[in-house]
DNA sequence: CTTGACCCTGACGCCACGTCAGCCTCTACC
DNA sequence: GGTAGAGGCTGACGTGGCGTCAGGGTCAAG
């Protein structure tokens, strides 16, 4: 047997000897002794070892660990699921302590680095739209839609808002209604869906706006926006906007 | 002088009353004493206390609590900087334990739960889904995206919102308080941004990262989500997203 | 035989309270 | 005046996962 003493077992778990120590006064992972009584971790210690550091990793108390090592799979699987509940609203926690901090940070009177807004938020503006034109301009997308976006103020901008509103409305209706992606009504809505981007925006061809489906599934916060309208509809906007598209172009 | 009894001021603070006798003893909010030696809350102590939980809600330790009572508004500044930071490395290691349970979760071969949901939405569910895989299942991020969200309930999907909010919040404070999208403060945020995805959707590398940093500028839907949410946020990110993943990879 | 590196056990400290145990005070009712 | 019950008080111990001594044993090198 090639056994190694604490301080080698614990540089290569990347552990303190105390944290050794207390795992085998508690029994969680027993060491082997020596004639003088020295721990000695052999391969099967140090596996053990790590198996309790990655479930220490997630948030586990050391007696779930044990309980966890002793009990069979479908323990197991309620454990996880539990623990992935308490990490989710632990993240929740932290979050709004996190808002917290930066409402804080705001609020005090001697964080005013920087800018004074009346003229800055107007240049602002312009500088990072330059930066990005810069970037990007080059699609003709963005070209043209940052023309057009250009001109438009308050008035435009709840136009958009309203129309975008109602289009998402009538798809959710027909997807709650059951009412299938391929259907008449479904490819109308995704046509609209389309002119209203063409109008308000820039050219919008049918191969653009599948590609636009693309992103409505693919990219998280879409798909989150879609989500909060209704449970399925980035995915049935997509198939709708698909079938609309191989409608208008091959039927 | 209308002071109230311990158990009331508990009550109305929402914390124990083992809580203020705590804080009682270490001097962090002093309580007045009636003729038999019983703890009274005045205006004054109540409104001191509230400022006690606010920092606690912050995540700050008591200790650190009583210097940012004593201390001067440039200390405070610096302790909220300080704790910022510590937030988001925390909220940074949650989230990587959140992801090793899942990992687990997946691993273990009898997670047999599968739906005994009401049949129809999930049929639904199901139906778009799988065209959506048909059509753009190729690319890793959807496949991945989807493999997650298909165990995310409301819990989840809340949770997810929660954070958005957050972060878009915090880039749009950052935006209106003049900051540059250079700054690491943005860069934070862009960063937060990258890992919340990661976390909740697909791993996202930064060159990822910068791609759907492109769409944000160039898709006019994503640049209305973000207009509603503060005027220039969308270029905004962009850029800090862009910076963030120059400092990453270079810096 | 000394020196210094490593090992051992046992004990206390930490943080923000929860939870007794044992006793005191006030109000209400008899 | 007695008594019951609600509420108050102090002091002490427990919690988890170790860090950090104190006091001593073991081992290889010089």
């Amino acid at each position: 047997m090639d056994t190694i003493p604490i301080a080698e077992a614990a540089a290569e778990l990347d552990v303190s000897v105390r944290t050794l120590r207390y795992y085998d006064a508690i029994g969680l992972v027993a060491a082997q002794r020596d004639g003088s009584g020295y721990r000695r971790y052999g391969d099967g210690e140090l596996h053990r070892a790590r198996a309790v550091l990655q479930w220490r990793a997630m948030g586990f108390t050391l007696e779930e660990i044990r309980l966890l090592e002793s009990g069979d799979t479908s323990h197991r699987a309620a454990a996880l699921r539990r623990r992935a509940q308490e990490l989710r609203s632990e993240l929740d926690r932290l979050g709004s302590a996190l808002d917290s901090v930066n409402g804080m940070l705001e609020q005090l009177p001697e964080t005013t680095q920087a800018g004074i807004q009346k003229e800055g938020e107007a240049d602002m503006d312009n500088e990072y739209a330059e930066e990005a034109y810069e970037r990007w301009g080059n699609t003709d997308a963005y070209k043209e839609s940052a023309r057009r976006t250009a001109s438009y103020g308050e008035t435009e901008w709840n136009s958009i808002r309203a129309e975008t509103a109602r289009i998402e409305r009538a798809a959710s209706d027909l997807l709650r209604e059951g009412v299938s992606a391929e259907d008449e009504a479904a490819m109308d809505v995704a046509e609209d869906h389309r002119l209203s981007i063409d109008r308000w925006f820039y050219p919008c061809s049918y191969e653009m706006h599948t590609a636009l489906a693309t992103t409505y599934v693919s990219d998280p916060l879409f798909r989150q926006h879609y989500e909060d309208v209704a449970v399925g509809l980035a995915d049935y906007l997509s198939a709708a906007i698909t079938a609309n598209a191989l409608r208008m172009t091959q039927g």
